[in-house]
DNA sequence: TTGGACGAG
DNA sequence: ATTTCTCGTCCAA
């Protein structure tokens, strides 16, 4: 893993040897083929087979392959694709509503599968699935003497839970291809047995979200994420690739053959100053790119003259630069890649909206002050989609009006406003990356009004936000008077507080809903404010400030801002929580449902936050 | 904590 | 009519 140094009375190392790979783990990685046009084709079932594209502004975000097939591309111009393919069908893909819903469908079938909960998404199309433990289990069930007629256990629970498959043979292909009659000596070596068994395993979830929903994609099966990723890549649209790593070579060969820039992890900035260094005494001084990166492969670099970790360190060293890319660069180029699937989570850690505006840039402040509302109308949204859960009310709590109550799982800290101006028609050429492209940025505190789930609309919130909260800060990131020449506004929410979940607290335990995902229910706890059983194990040990305590503090204008425990905001049963329900002048927590005067609110909404 | 750079799709 | 709409991580100040 680590590049080894030779040291002979000098500092600098002298040989650098490849780092170690690691075959530990079973990674799977699902792409969805062209998935914002089969979004539309699964609505619409009468677009398969046409060329279609799905464009966002004035150009082509993707298309699918009746399109490719007329020599449509990705990122095109409408009107280039409109040249091409006069019948190509167009549709706004502007509003991402729609691919959202769906990959988080798709994401759940794949994560109903886990059983460690590492199941990651990658953009709105892509998965990581660490599928090791099932496939550790499956292998040592395999039973050699009758492969053709194998079961793949999917459940440590219901041992008919399951699929059959034919286990002298993969699922899909492999790289690189190998003989049929090698097979069965090959059942010998443990890493072919579980790469083949997870081919298996791909293969039935792949044909799972074909059936049940009706999107294709394609699969990659190794021991990392970054070979996962590029193995899938191998045979597009609906196929998969197993990555058959049993000597070194296969796997260096393999990444060798990739250009710099398609290796996931090395991204423009750093695929440039690589292939500069590696071209620089090479001729020419011929640095223009079609494509960044896009001349010089893994082999290339690996080869080159002294290339080690600690080179590309020097090389990618600059200012704010990360520290440990030589490593991690060094590591990629020989398929080594360490970082681990994440676990899945229900809570994103930040929500943004945003919206450009190229052809006419903003100048007036009532064309900002326009487009700041409509932005946090669907920022307001998206909040009540994503961080929000809705429970069935048991009718004896006295807190329920209807049968459901709204609350947050998790809310945001900061709220942060984006612009960026437009790129002036300015005569270098080469500053296409530089200053035209920055954005710049302004962040507060998230009022808490946003909060309010209870006595105001989407559109009250919005428009509030918009104007008392945005526009202040509009003026604060834009001093000028006028002539912004605005070409992008985003908003932000971030910085995300879990709220404990009324469902996990022991008391009554009556409503305890069944969850789908016992690993989101851990993930949780790990956040919960407030353990019942933890607090009596050890009562005495920190102070515990009870919310009315703390509303009578901030009463008398004292606030202790070093809280150390926290009760718990959950139980909003507790009989003492109705104390201000009848004043005027409060409401409820939006939190916790403890009935709060609206003094008080900001202060205990701080109750909620974790950590000080 | 804030603001920016860079990585991903 | 060269850039869509995001989301996540890391760094310096």
């Amino acid at each position: 893993m680590r590049t080894t140094a030779l040291t002979s009375g000098r500092a600098k190392p002298i040989v650098t040897r490849a780092p170690k790979r690691n075959d530990d783990r079973v990674i799977l990685h699902f792409d969805y083929d062209c998935f914002y046009a089969s979004v539309f084709e699964n609505a619409n079932p009468t677009l398969k087979g046409l060329p279609l594209g799905v464009k966002q502004k004035s150009i082509l975000a993707t298309c699918n392959y009746a399109a490719r097939a007329r020599g449509v591309k990705k990122l095109m111009l409408i009107s280039e694709a409109q040249k091409i393919c006069p019948d190509i069908v167009i549709i706004s893909g502007e509003d991402l509503t729609p691919f959202r819903d769906a990959s988080k469908k798709l994401w759940s079938v794949l994560r109903s599968h886990s059983w460690n909960g590492r199941v990651e998404r990658l953009g709105l199309d892509e998965v990581f699935l660490d599928v090791t433990d099932v496939i550790a289990y499956n292998a040592e069930l395999l039973n050699r003497n009758a492969l053709q007629d194998s079961f793949f256990q999917l459940s440590r629970q219901d041992p008919e839970k399951g699929f059959s498959f034919d286990a002298t043979r993969f699922f899909g292909c492999v790289h690189p291809s190998v003989e049929a009659k090698n097979v069965s000596i090959l059942l010998d070596e443990p890493l072919y047995v579980r790469l083949l068994l997870a081919s298996h395993l791909a293969g039935y979830l792949r044909h799972k979200l074909e059936e049940d929903f009706g999107y294709t994609s394609s699969g990659g099966i190794s021991t990392n994420k970054v070979l996962a990723k590029l193995a899938g890549s191998v045979n597009k649209p609906k196929n998969q690739t197993a990555l058959l790593g049993l000597r070194d070579a296969d796997i260096q060969n393999f990444v060798d053959g990739h250009k710099l820039r398609q290796i996931p992890g090395i991204g423009s900035r750093m695929a440039q100053l690589i292939q500069d260094y590696v071209l620089s005494e090479d001729t020419t001084g011929d640095s223009h790119d079609l494509e960044i990166g896009a001349k010089v492969t893994v082999q290339d670099v690996r080869q080159h003259p002294d290339m080690s970790a600690d080179l590309l360190e020097r090389i990618l060293d600059r200012p704010g630069a990360e520290r440990g890319s030589g490593d991690k660069v060094w590591n990629l180029l020989h398929g080594v890649d360490t970082s681990e699937v994440k676990e899945a989570s229900d809570v994103p850690t930040q929500i943004s909206i945003e919206n450009t505006y190229m052809s006419k840039p903003l100048n007036t402040p009532g064309e900002i002050t326009r487009e700041l509302h409509a932005l946090a109308t669907s920022l307001v949204r998206r909040m009540r989609i994503d961080l929000t859960a809705t429970d069935e009310i048991d009718p004896s709590d006295p807190a329920s009006q209807s049968g459901q109550q709204q609350r947050w799982i998790a809310y945001p800290k900061t709220l942060r406003l984006s612009t960026r101006c437009r790129p002036k028609p300015n005569s270098t050429p080469s500053n296409s990356t530089a200053e035209s492209f920055s954005r710049n940025s302004r962040s507060q505190p998230l009022p808490s009004f946003v909060l309010n789930l209870r006595d105001e609309s989407i559109e009250a919130i919005a428009e509030k936000l918009a104007s008392e909260v945005l526009l202040p800060i509009f003026r604060r990131l834009n001093p000028e008077r006028q002539g912004w020449n605005l070409a992008l506004i985003n908003i932000c929410v971030t910085n995300m507080v879990m709220v404990a979940d009324p469902n996990e607290n022991g008391n009554g335990g009556g409503r305890d809903i069944s969850r789908m995902f016992r690993t989101q229910k851990d993930k949780l706890r790990e956040w919960t404010v407030y353990d019942p059983t933890h607090i009596q194990e050890s009562p005495a040990s920190t102070h515990t400030v009870h919310p009315e305590e703390n509303a009578d503090k901030a009463e008398e204008g004292e606030w202790d801002e070093d809280v150390g425990v926290i009760e718990n905001p959950t139980v909003s049963s507790d009989p003492d929580a109705d104390t201000w329900e009848d004043e005027e002048e409060s409401q409820r927590c939006h939190l916790c449902g403890h009935a709060i005067p609206l003094f008080a609110m900001p202060a205990h909404e701080r109750f909620h936050s974790i950590g000080d």
